[in-house]
RNA sequence: GGGAGCGUGGCGGAAUUGGUAGACGCACUAGAUUUAGGAUCUAGCGCCUUCGGGUGUGGGGGUUCGAGUCCCCCCGCUCCCACCA
């Protein structure tokens, strides 16, 4: 019979779905495993992307269930999003019917993979009864002061209409649009991440089975700087200007204060001063993109201010300057040219003074560019001498005793802005009074629902434009206040959607089953949210735990970040002409041989070119899997038990063969090595082929057959069960098994020894039996024809013999 | 500018973690089968070679009996962050 992977694919997927095996038992004994995928937006068409993550976690998944754990593996959809209104909008259609019709379909996908998910556990994040527990839990965390609404700049996407976060601009754009961002002085709400900035950064720490990658890039962004704030006196008045820095030592090195274009002093100068005004509109139109800050120029104006030195009284000149944020420190730092190389171009822009005060020996040197290296003071008066971090506590401590520093630790982390002005997403649970003042509404009246009919042909944000959803009545029917028209972002959603499926039905955001399953064991999905997504679900955990909800800290104990899927090199897209359609593929090949390709050809966290010829590797791959194991199906045994001393020479290395390989993926499955999982499992086949051409062991040979079946099951599912079914074996389900190998035999391997002399390996010779001495060996080496050319006429002055590896003969 | 990572055949990639470099697959070559193509099977496949061997993991140096693997210096590439004081 010919392999038919359409038949025998509809056949198993319809199976897994009638029998619910891939559903954890709620009684069982077995340990827990919990296992997830970043869960996609329903954007209505897979893309490989999404086959590579969910074929990663779904071997995984049918794995660790063969070991016999109990196995957590839930899918769901990130169902709120601007993809839904934009479609609104030129389709004529509501975002949430598009957005349901796209799961549905997205889900017919999905299943025709043969991913092994608990689908009853499936959630959706547009659901009130989904997110009635995410606007309970923004109005526990506005009641702890977690989350709190203020005026401030926020960055404003033009073409999307809405705010977006500081993890949301990427180089200066919008992070979907792509426009360049402006900045808009809004009110917003915004959570308390900044609270947790420590918490987090020390969490890192836990998160030992994460990519580095990613423990780097998110202590980046959380960014903690150690250093002190240290007040100047301005002469003249009785004010002073805050600085931050985290390099106190070099005070006497200081030879201007740098103001940032939106300090208060800056602001207050401009309106009487149009010079300075002037300058500040120039600050402000400088691009933000790579190219402009790498070009742009430090550039600044004297406002004539001056500071006193805490220390030398010297006064010092107040340059409003263009290269110094009013979001980072205190907007203002002080400019020390010679050890600091934006205050160096500075210095030299505005002829200001460079003075070293940090010396590798001791001495002045000429400067070309600022000096950052370790190094003693000099020029220093009482520090000199000190290393830098002697003299950065001498100096705190001085300036401390007259109330003119503070030890001060900032994070380069800010609030986390969640106010989008959008229609699809979940309502703020917020109202105004009459007053304005903010009023959570009420738990009674949660959830709060989007109305149903809107109109997205009017600007702005049509919740806003809506004639009668924004006003809040009272029972009899007054006017009481008006409803926050802003939804939250999306990202709210994505921050603990993995909570809630430990009890997607609960009435309660989640139940006890929360302490059961989390943290989840293994998380898989790109690196794309090394930042954004998985820095906001730490910190809804840390928060849940905070708020005493949670038990943990740390949602994910192992992050795997898998590689794009590329096609000519390129990441897949629509613009680019170069997308291969999932669809097409398994229609044309089978959902096995995908999965095949798909793991085979690169390891899990490497990107991957996609190749029309290696899923036809794959394919016959299967094949001739099928077609040997197929037609010997009757012989299938359990197993071998022989004595291996007794058995044929070629029958003794196939078993030796099975039961390396067996050991070989356990191993590396577990690990997530699953291009050379099945690299092995092509080894063992081929060797199969080569046996079964000389020999007609129908035992060992269905020994092979059994072990291979289950090995191949996690990453050829339906082939691998459709056989074993055929071979009405045994009972056991294999899905639920994972077969065994037995060292002892492993270890019955014929043991080559690589030959080397002088170091250079100059061929191979088994060994005789077991314990052969190194003495035996290198005397048989130098008889034996092979080698004794090499050491013919030489002197042997050494010889290092590793066990069952090598033995290096040393000549003179 | 700061940080992280990576350089192995024509290509994707292996290498038990310091011990026979190139497993497995793709592509390619030859042969078998076939009217032909496709499919399948068999064999070959780093480079050089006077067929003895030489050489080879970006380049150079070092440690070692032994280095793709460890250390130092270059060169190149990728990703992240970025006037963060």
């Amino acid at each position: 019979m010919e392999y038919n992977f359409l038949d025998i694919e509809n056949k198993w997927q319809k199976n897994w779905e009638d029998s619910s095996i891939f559903c954890p038992d709620k009684n069982s004994k077995k340990p827990k495993y919990y296992i997830l995928e970043m869960f996609p937006y329903p954007s209505g068409k897979i893309h490989m992307g999404h086959v590579r993550n969910y074929a990663i976690g779904d071997v995984s998944a049918r794995f660790k269930r063969s070991q016999g754990f109990n196995v957590l593996h839930p899918m769901g959809w990130d169902a709120f999003g601007m993809p839904a209104e934009n479609a609104a909008i030129k389709n004529n259609v509501h975002p949430k019917e598009w957005t349901y019709e796209n799961i549905e379909a997205m889900k017919v996908q999905l299943k025709q993979m043969g991913l092994s998910y608990d689908w009853s556990r499936e959630i959706r994040t547009c659901d009130k009864e989904y997110f009635v527990h995410e606007q309970k839990f923004f109005l526990e965390l506005y009641n702890a002061g977690l989350a709190y609404k203020k005026e401030s700049f926020v960055n404003w996407d033009p073409v999307d209409q809405t705010v977006l976060a500081n993890e949301q601009v990427v180089d200066g754009k919008g992070w979907r649009s792509g426009a360049l961002v402006e900045q808009k002085k809004l009110s917003q709400w915004f959570l308390k991440i900044t609270d947790f900035a420590e918490d987090l950064l020390k969490g890192l720490g836990d998160l030992s089975l994460w990519p580095k990658k990613v423990l780097s890039m998110q202590e980046n962004w959380i960014g903690k700087s150690i250093g002190a704030t240290i007040k100047f006196k301005i002469i003249g008045s009785s004010e002073l200007i805050e600085v931050f820095t985290t390099r106190p030592d070099t005070i006497y090195g200081a030879s201007f204060i740098g103001l940032s274009a939106d300090h208060i002093i800056s602001i207050k100068l401009a309106k009487n001063n149009k010079k300075i005004s002037d300058f500040i509109k120039i600050c402000k139109q400088a691009g933000t993109t790579n190219v402009d800050l790498e070009k742009a120029e430090k550039i600044g104006i004297n406002t004539n201010i001056l500071v006193e030195h805490p220390f030398t009284k010297e006064q010092i000149p107040v340059y409003i300057a263009n290269f110094i944020l009013i979001n980072y420190g205190t907007g203002a730092i002080f400019g020390c040219p010679a050890h600091d190389q934006r205050d160096f171009d500075f210095a030299k822009k505005y002829n200001l003074r460079i003075k070293q005060v940090v010396s590798p020996n001791n001495k002045e040197q000429e400067l070309v560019e600022a000096f950052v290296d370790k190094g003693t003071m000099i020029n220093s008066e009482f520090l000199d001498g000190l290393t830098i971090e002697d003299a950065k506590l001498r100096v705190i401590k001085k300036l401390k005793d007259k109330n003119l520093a503070e030890s001060s630790i900032k994070y380069k982390l800010r609030d986390w802005g969640v106010s989008r002005q959008r229609y699809w997403g979940t309502p703020i649970p917020i109202y105004y009074s009459n007053d304005g003042d903010p009023i959570p509404v009420e738990d009674n009246e949660l959830p709060v629902e989007l109305p149903k009919k809107i109109d997205f042909n009017k600007n702005g944000n049509p919740l806003d434009s809506h004639p009668t959803w924004k006003h809040v009545k009272s029972k009899d029917g007054k006017i009481i206040g008006t409803r926050e028209t802003d939804t939250f972002d999306t990202f709210f959603e994505s921050s603990w959607y993995f909570a809630r499926f430990c009890s997607p039905q609960s009435e309660k955001m989640f139940d006890k089953q929360y302490k059961d399953w989390m943290p989840v064991d293994l998380y898989i999905g790109g690196v794309e949210h090394a930042i954004l997504h998985l820095l906001y679900s730490r910190f809804f955990t840390h928060a849940l735990k905070r708020l005493g909800k949670s038990h943990i800290t740390e949602p994910f104990k192992k992050l795997v970040t898998q590689g794009m899927v590329l096609k000519d090199g390129a990441k897949m897209s629509k613009s680019l002409g170069n997308t291969v359609d999932p669809q097409e593929i398994i229609r044309k090949y089978g959902a096995d041989s995908v999965r095949v390709f798909i793991l085979f050809s690169a390891p899990v966290e490497k990107d991957l070119e996609w190749n029309d010829k290696g899923i036809e590797g794959a394919s016959r791959f299967i094949k001739r899997m099928w077609k040997i194991i197929y037609e010997n199906i009757e012989s299938i045994n359990s197993s071998f038990n022989k004595d291996i001393n007794t058995v044929k020479d070629d029958e003794k290395a196939f078993l030796i063969k099975i039961h390396k390989t067996t050991e070989k993926i356990t191993r590396d499955i577990e690990n997530l090595q699953f291009n050379t999982c099945i690299a092995a499992l092509m080894e063992l086949l081929n060797f199969a082929y080569k046996f079964k051409e000389k020999n007609n062991n129908e035992k060992l040979f269905g020994f092979f057959i059994y072990q291979f079946l289950q090995l191949a099951n996690p990453f050829i599912p339906h082939v691998t069960n459709e056989l074993w079914e055929l071979a009405k074996f045994n009972k056991k389900n294999i899905n639920l098994i994972w077969p065994e190998y037995d060292q002892s035999i492993i270890e019955k391997d014929e043991v080559i020894i690589a030959v080397q002399i002088n170091g250079k390996t100059r061929g191979s010779t088994p060994l005789l039996f077991e314990d052969e001495s190194d003495e035996d060996i290198s005397l048989r080496v130098s008889k034996s024809k092979d080698f004794a050319k090499f050491l013919e006429g030489k002197e042997i002055i050494k010889k290092i013999y590793v066990k069952n590896r090598l033995i290096n003969i040393i000549i003179k």
